[in-house]
DNA sequence: GCGAGTCATGTTGACGTAAACATCGGAGGA
DNA sequence: TCCTCCGATGTTTACGTCAACATGACTCGC
């Protein structure tokens, strides 16, 4: 059974020991080489280099990570179902780390609600229970975490990116609360009486910054607070709040927590036949690609994702290798994008 | 300086000799309980685990990648701003691999042109350059990952996710010339005399793919076929041929190729006052979560994004397993979503 | 009652890398 | 001329895990 011998060495590159004895070196001297150090000839360089090329060699980063002691690869936590916003903040994350030469290591969780992985099972699949990241960043809201079935090992640097300031980890994210100040503020700076509100989830504590937020600056102004209307996230929960507020002809003014929603509720008013913005206006709240193409383009609060997972997987490094915490939360501004879904009421 | 030692020892848990001191076993005793191996006292698998519930213990998978020359990881090569339809299918692709054990390992590539990371610089942050995943999904068109600076190492599994039939991989997609065909004859029953085609970008596949069908499927009816328009499957470049074709009256029925340019099409179709789906008709291509909120509601081609996650996963994995190569492509089919946006044309 | 078989457990070594230390030849200073 | 220092290179070892083999206790069948 000769066969079994090609079967074996399958999947095992050539190592340092082949480029080493190939270049008539030894291996430290091609670890040197790997490493970029300086202390090796220029000769002894080339030739060993050559030998790398000859041979395919390619650093294995398992004996690596042993050695070192160190993954240099982040982990990031996502919940199952990226929403919108997440997706291009895991885009931003995936580059910032790339760029600082570390790996990313995507961590779906499972809501432990909807599956049934018990014991054993789930410990083998959760990637956290092995020591395989140096880090990890948060990109789920804290809520959907707790219901998970996640647990953080203690020690290992966290960064999350959410809204709770109650956090024992670093924090950063959008500017909820100025976000939604600027949306409430440019409606009522338009003329509204008031300006009403469909917000996300209650459990959100991204949607409970901006509906503070919203209502706050009510009050600052003095104008009446109407009743919070509340949503999911998805465009077919705003169809659903729209059809209600459609029916109601005070309503002049929508801030609406996620473009997503507002989508959903620019469809209802169409249905009612009320005008945009005509009959009410509409601000929504993230900047989507497609916000600018809504009917009517839709005036919305933009939020910088790619900023938000820059700053966190810079934050998230410098824990990492200097154990700095710092537990001061970044907040990201957001911007006003006027485009059509806004005007004055109707005299 | 005695403060250096808790210096040294920082960032490395305890491991399994840790483990085995304290039940007072060996090693490899451990590592069998920590396998779920089946030959262990229940006594004494019951001592070790609480050990290493006490100490902490979580394996450490760079020794164990070392041990056993897998790393039971998998990268996902991704074009660094991740496209609406990549985002579905990477999310299903993370929830296939972790629920095979896998971990995924995001891998974002720069376009070349666009980055000027030279020589030794980019060798240390390509992440394939190393040794680390068990195989590689590409997500990426195949002409973007030409212009980038992603080189496979060979001997790795590898599976695309594209519509090129002449690729060297195993290929998984959706069957974009099923979905084209089922858009147009959608149109042409419902009595338009032709369909107007307005395609993805002219290099990638899957656009060609779609339009090659939709032109067959005219000429197989009999039907003359209109110039093709391009965009860039932004909703900004379907807006820059809405407006062409808004000025068309003998437009009345149109297949977009996905539904992003489709959004910016109605938009253009609105401002200059052509009724939908009264004046022309409108299929999209994907049905994104918030097609059946655009103004109309989009009828459109749904792609199974999941399922196609879930089969490259699958393709991946036997190959890394079993060294399996089927070059038998994989196509995912699609199925049409009747919405508002098309009617019969006005007789 | 004794060899064969079974099962829990221990010991050894190797996976690929790189830090620490050792070696050696030559440059420079007295 | 001899000693020191430095820079290039080699040797040893440990990182944590687990397969392979070794050991020893105990059971079973005849």
């Amino acid at each position: 059974m000769t066969a079994e011998e090609p079967l074996l060495r399958r999947r095992r590159g050539p190592s340092m020991a082949d480029v080493a004895r190939l270049a008539g070196v030894s291996g430290q001297t091609v670890s040197r080489v790997a490493n970029g150090r300086h202390n090796v000839d220029e000769a002894t360089r080339d030739r060993v280099l050559a030998a790398m090329r000859e041979v395919g060699y390619r650093p294995n980063s398992a004996a690596r990570a042993l050695r070192n002691g160190q993954f240099r690869s982040i982990g990031v936590i996502v919940f199952e179902l990226s929403s919108f916003g997440n997706t291009r903040t895991l885009d931003a994350i995936a580059t910032a780390a790339t760029s600082s030469g570390y790996a990313v290591n995507l961590i779906p969780v499972l809501n432990a609600t909807q599956g049934t992985l018990s014991g054993a099972f789930d410990r083998a699949f959760n990637r956290l229970g092995e020591q395989a990241v140096d880090g990890v960043v948060i990109l789920i809201e804290a809520h959907q975490l707790d219901e998970a079935e996640v647990q953080l090992p203690d020690g290992l640097p966290v960064v999350v990116v959410d809204s709770n300031a109650d956090f024992d980890y670093p924090i950063v994210d959008t500017d909820q609360a100025q976000g939604a100040r600027l949306a409430t503020e440019h409606l009522l700076d338009l003329g509204h009486r008031t300006v009403w509100h469909l917000g996300g989830p209650a459990k959100s504590f991204a949607a409970s910054r901006r509906l503070r937020s919203w209502r706050q600056t009510l009050m600052d102004r003095g104008c009446p607070v109407p009743p919070v209307l509340t949503g999911d996230w998805s465009a077919g929960s705003g169809y659903e709040a729209g059809r209600e507020l459609a029916a109601d002809p005070d309503v002049t003014a929508v801030f609406v927590a996620n473009d997503q929603m507002a989508l959903g509720l620019l469809r209802a008013l169409h249905e009612h036949g009320r005008s945009i913005p005509g009959d009410v206006s509409v601000v929504g709240f993230d900047d989507m690609e497609e916000a600018a193409h809504f009917w009517p383009p839709l005036t919305t609060i933009r939020q910088f994702f790619a900023e938000v997972g820059r700053r966190s997987v810079d934050a998230l490094i410098s824990e990492i290798q200097a154990g700095e915490h710092h537990h001061q939360p970044v907040a990201v501004a957001t911007e006003l994008v006027i485009r059509e879904s806004t005007a004055p009421p109707r005299s």
